[in-house]
DNA sequence: TGCTAATCGAGACGGTACGTCAAGTCTTAAG
DNA sequence: CTTAAGACTTGACGTACCGTCTCGATTAGCA
């Protein structure tokens, strides 16, 4: 989606593929470790082994060098087909909560923020680069459960993809001691009542006493 | 809760207190027009027409400064009782609309996120100091509609005012030509089977077509 | 003298005739323009229409670039025999005034005494390809002189060649509002009484008053 | 006359004197060792012990800061009197022959001459700063020798000492293995005749076979 | 005619230094 | 002891050229 490496076809010495590579490398690895604010360019190039001309060669500003480097993260199909809602979902929770482990992670999704309201372009390109696929595979999961008749017939997908997302954001960001995973199942047991044919979780184990909880 | 302004008691010139807010005030201008990071301490000083030692003396570095200067904006009172949830509700959509407007309050919501991950303290002193007065709001707000009986006895305020923060965090955040406020009330409708006794919208022009929109 | 265009004799592409011709003229260009300090081969490289590396097969360094371009104005045969010292000195002086007025002739001193010290032998080759000629033209000059009679038989010409130069040169490079020719022609006048056999001024118009002017 | 330490009087840290002196003594140190070209702001820093920034503030740019290094050089009171003309001129040229030694001498002749034609005023600056005293002190020992009888009292000064001028210029500049004073004073030989009241050399011990030498 | 070998353009590469900006500290005189 | 003013160190910025290098495409002369 951004290929910042484009470059014009002939005549020339060509790029080194290997120096992309490293370049996005360190950068992803510098942007776990310290932040988006606190990445350098030179820092970069002296993780990569790479002249600092080499990484403005192929891209312009920090904003875009991190977009690449992020955009490499893309994952290729999330949310395989387990069989069932429950199942599915588990699996994406338990996915969850170890990439939520992963310190670069939270990076992105700080520099995610981070740009928000910036005109840089920034936001749009991860949004987009990042969010998206993820709600794309969503929108896949849930339709699937509709096909089985575990969501209502009528439900708008987009609108629940929405709250499902702002569910995961919001508790993956929200201090706590409580695992991810836990507090977003807990908070989603709200919502079957509304979306389900039969109003019913479609967690087995479903704590009865969701509504008690602490 | 943040007091940076603190010093010794005695002897010497008195600090000048037109300083601390001319200060803060320059420091949320600059914050709302150029971001957190674009933001500069000098910038600050020439807008406030103070010297920058003026500044490190009260605020020893931008993060506490920034921090101070988002502090002041915490609301006193929001979430007057309306007398019904809805209107309550509507009320605070009404707010948010307009607060969501403002550029300041999509900065600080960016610089808030953005300093996920960070060590400095500040996400934490962000939580501290804007979320949880606006999750105080709701959580008074949801034990009036409790009282009234428009939502179920046995409901757990904090996972729901998670799920709430969630929905209307996401929406504020994810690009849409519609409003905010009315992309977050469709997205409450999901919920309202699961939390109200009686599985109805609290909204008496819900409409009930919700599962539908696109 | 210098050849750096030499290279091996068989086989291969023959190096481009018109590509020397382009380099060295723009060599020569840039360098009247801008100064040796502000020259850059990529300069030379987009003036002359070619690439980089074409410069560097035939020129090592700047250095040796510059040399080259230079070293192509040596001029072939100065001061034609005009019958009488005193009108091959005009004409060199008249000659002298014009050269001077050219950028580039004041770049090149300027470029020849910058790299008095430099150990990259930049002056040595100045020297030879630049002021040497001239002093040969000078010989050639004050020879035939001597051979008429209009300068002392056991004059040092070496000598002699040095204070004329010496002349020549502090009037070419000091601030004065007067034309180079003129100042040269009055600080010669010092000089007669002890060159030529009657210690006469060879000018025939030679300004009686010449002790006297400002 | 060059004072780019000026600043304006009230308020704020004053500047460090000792950086001053740092600054100028390492420009001087590396103008000696590596000529102008090759002289870097930052190798004068670290040399200095001192921030790039800190040069900065004092010298807008390189030919500034050296145009002050060099300006300190400049000799308080050269030439004292020493009863003659030949005394004089044998004490200059013992000091001019120690002088020139000193390859700091020759870089900054070598930088006086290389900013010919430069449109930075550096020439202009070398010249008033370095130059002109030396011609001041000429003026002084001609005038003192003038008033001795030692020469003709219609000896237009200005004009002898550019050809004094010229003629240590060129013997300080030219490649040669004898000393320079020794070939300073055979070309001055020349002039005595033209410009002393008895047409003799000053210098007691003159070679007699000056036409002569090679 | 096809092979060989150097040239050409284009441009990437690791570097060095540039001149600028801001951060956060320090120093002074004035209040 | 605070304040304004501003110098100071530090570190990164993004740019310009350096001189070297790798390409693919020419362009001879020799086989």
């Amino acid at each position: 989606m951004v290929d910042a490496t484009q470059r014009r076809s002939s005549g020339g010495r060509p790029r080194d593929p290997g120096a992309d590579v490293a370049i996005l490398e360190a950068a992803r690895g510098l942007l776990g470790e310290f932040g988006y604010d606190r990445l350098t360019i030179e820092g970069v190039a002296e993780r990569a082994g790479v002249a600092k001309t080499t990484i403005y060669r192929r891209f312009p500003s920090k904003v875009e060098l991190v977009t690449a480097a992020i955009d490499e993260l893309r994952p290729p199909g999330l949310f395989p087909d387990t069989g069932s809602l429950a199942s599915d979902l588990d699996a994406f929770l338990a996915a969850a909560e170890q990439g939520l482990r992963d310190p670069l992670a939270m990076r992105i999704i700080a520099a995610l923020f981070g740009s928000i309201g910036q005109d840089d372009g920034l936001f749009d390109t991860y949004w987009r680069g990042y969010v998206e696929p993820r709600r794309a595979s969503f929108r896949e999961l849930f339709t699937r459960a509709q096909a089985r008749g575990e969501l209502r017939d009528d439900l708008d997908l987009e609108q629940f993809i929405d709250l499902v997302g702002g569910v995961v954001m919001y508790q993956a960001v929200r201090p706590s001691d409580r695992p991810v995973a836990s507090r977003v199942r807990d908070g989603l047991e709200f919502v079957w009542a509304g979306v389900t044919p039969d109003g019913r979780s479609p967690f087995a184990d479903a704590t009865s006493d969701r509504m008690t909880r602490t």
